[in-house]
DNA sequence: CGATCGTTTGACGGTGCTCAATCACCGTGG
DNA sequence: CCACGGTGATTGAGCACCGTCAAACGATCG
C-alpha cells in the first residue's frame, strides 16, 4: 500500500498481522544486544562486558501493521531501531487523530506505564524493527545497567520536549504555515542523524499529515502546492525538497497575528503572509 | 511585556523575578520531607525511616511570576505541591502559545533534562509551591529511594499521556467543541483528586484558554456563551458549572466531520451541531 | 472614583471545510 | 495488452465559521 519505495525486502510476504502479532516464539525470536540499544540511545555503555551479554528482544513490524493498539494492555516499552511509526487515537466516530511520528531511537509506549493500558496506537508506516523492553525486566535492567537508566531518561526527556511539536503546528492559523512548520520539524529531525535536511522522504500519507496538522487533507494538498508555487519547496509526491530554507523558516514564523497584543506595534507585520505571495504572482484575494 | 496581566498579588512588591529567582538562601529556605513528596506522587514510601530524614527544597511561587524561563539553564525538576502553572513558549513576534496547565502532583521541567535548557516557560497562575529536585541529586536519590524512582516514572508516564490533550482540543473544528473538550479535561483532572467534577474554578484567563485551544480569545467568550445557552454549562466569570454532563460529553465528541471517511455513513451526523442548538435536553445517540 | 485590565458583544471579510470530480498509480484479471 | 476497481493526490466551487477590528461592559485595585 504505502511501501513500494523501500520495500524490496519483504520477507514474510502477505502476512499482514492485523491483530497483535504474538512475539515470534522460541527458535527464531530475534534478539539484539543491549550494547547496541545503548548506542542507539546515545549513551556510552559503562560496563561493556555486561551489556554485551544481555540480549533484548527485537520485534519486526511490517508496513501498515500495528505495534500496539489503543486500549490494549501494555507489556513492554519499545525503542525504534529502524523505520517510522505514527501514533494515533481513534474517536468513537472513527476519526483518526495522528498524534505524532516516531523514528529512530524514539520511545514508544512509555505513556502506558501509569495505568497499564496504551492511550494510543502505534502503526508502522514502513518496514520497522523495535527493541522491546519487557515491563517486568525494565526496572531490574535499569538498576543493573546505569547507562540504560540514563539513556532512557534522556530519550523520555526528548520525547516530552517534542510533545509540543503538535502544538507548534496546530497553533498556526494559516494551513500553509502549519505545513511549513511540520516540514521544518521533519527536516530538523533528519539533521540530527546526519541525514540530508534539504531532501525529505515523507513516509506518511497526506491524510496522516492532515490529521496531524488539524486540517482537511485537501487543504494539505493545496498547501503543498502553495509552498511549491512560492518557491520554498519542491514537491514530487512524497519526495520533498527544501529549496529556500531561510524563506521557509521565515514564513513558518507567521503566527496568529498578535492576537490580544494591544500594544499593537506590528499590526502590519501579520499581513506579510499576503506579501509573501507577492514574491510570485499574486493569487487569492481576488 | 506580556506578563503584567495577572501580576496583581505581588506580596514581595516590585521584586518581580524577571530572571531566575535564586533559591531563598540559608536561613529561611523552606524544605519538605521526601515522604510527603512520595505520598504526593501516589506511591507508598518503602523505607519510611529513610525518606522521613531526607528533605527536599520547596519553592514558593507567587501568582504571575515564572518558575523558570524558556531557554534558561535547568537546575532542577519540579513537582507541583499546590497551585497551578501554565507552560508556554513565546514566538519571536511575541505570541504566547500556552502548551498546557500543570496542577497538583504534576512534574515540571523534566523536558529540560535532554539538553539542559528549558524548552518552555512555566508561570504560576495562582500562589503555588513546588518541590525542587536538584539535577545533581536526583539520580542519587532515585537510586537510594526506590519509591521515588517508581513515583517519578509514574508521573512522567502520566504527563506523556496527557501530552495528547492539547492535540485533542485542537483537533476539533468547531470552537465550542474545543472548549467543551477542554472543560471535560479539567473536570476529569479535578475528579482524580476527589474535587467536585461539576464545579470548576478556572485559574487561567480567557486569553490563556484561547491560546491553548488555538482560537481567538473573543471566540472563547462566544463559545462559553453558546455552551451556556445550550444548557450544557453555567458560566460566572471563571466559575464554571457543568449542568448536563452527558450532553456536554456527547457534544465534545463532534469531530472533524468524518473527513476521509470513505464509508460515508453518518454524513448527516455532522450537521448535528447545528441541531444541538435547537435541542436543549438530551441529544446523545452515538 | 478613575485607571487598567479582563471579558463580552457586534459586524465584516477571508480562510478553510465540505462536497464533488478528476487524475495518477498500481496490482489484478480478463 | 488494456479494462477494471481501489487508493492516494489534486483541483474546483460554495458557504459557514472564525479571525480581525472595534467598542462597550465589568471587575479589581489604587
Amino acid at each position: 500500500m504505502f511501501q513500494e519505495r523501500s520495500q524490496d525486502t519483504n520477507q514474510t510476504g502477505p502476512q499482514q498481522a492485523w491483530y497483535v502479532r504474538p512475539i515470534p516464539s522460541a527458535a527464531e525470536a530475534p534478539q539484539g544486544r543491549l550494547t547496541d540499544l545503548l548506542v542507539l540511545l546515545g549513551v556510552e555503555p559503562d560496563d561493556r562486558r555486561l551489556s554485551d551479554t544481555i540480549l533484548v528482544p527485537l520485534r519486526r513490524v511490517s508496513a501498515g501493521s500495528t505495534l500496539f493498539h489503543e486500549g490494549a494492555q501494555a507489556d513492554a516499552v519499545h525503542i525504534v531501531r529502524c523505520g517510522t511509526f505514527k501514533t494515533l487515537r481513534i474517536a468513537e466516530d472513527g476519526y483518526e487523530q495522528v498524534l505524532g511520528f516516531a523514528g529512530r531511537a524514539e520511545v514508544l509506549g512509555f505513556d502506558a506505564l501509569c495505568n497499564g493500558r496504551h492511550p494510543a496506537s502505534a502503526i508502522a508506516l514502513e518496514e520497522a524493527s523495535v527493541y522491546a523492553l519487557s515491563l517486568r525486566e525494565i526496572d531490574g535492567l535499569r538498576h543493573r545497567v546505569g547507562a540504560l537508566d540514563i539513556g532512557l531518561q534522556h530519550a523520555l526527556s526528548s520525547q516530552l520536549a517534542r510533545a509540543s511539536e503538535i502544538a507548534e503546528v496546530m497553533a498556526a492559523v494559516a494551513s500553509e504555515v502549519r505545513l511549513a512548520r511540520f516540514l521544518l520539524q521533519r527536516s530538523a529531525r533528519m539533521a540530527v542523524y546526519g541525514q540530508s535536511s534539504r531532501q525529505l522522504r515523507l513516509p506518511m500519507s497526506r491524510r496522516d499529515i492532515a490529521s496531524h496538522l488539524g486540517v482537511a487533507h485537501e487543504t494539505v494538498s493545496r498547501s503543498f502546492g502553495e509552498l511549491a508555487h512560492w518557491g520554498f519547496i519542491s514537491v514530487d509526491n512524497r519526495e520533498i525538497g527544501i529549496l529556500d530554507f531561510e524563506a521557509l523558516k521565515a514564513f513558518s514564523r507567521m503566527t496568529r497575528g498578535m492576537v490580544d497584543d494591544r500594544a499593537g506595534r506590528g499590526s502590519d507585520e501579520k499581513r506579510s503572509r499576503a506579501r509573501a505571495k507577492g514574491i510570485s504572482p499574486n493569487r487569492v484575494s481576488a
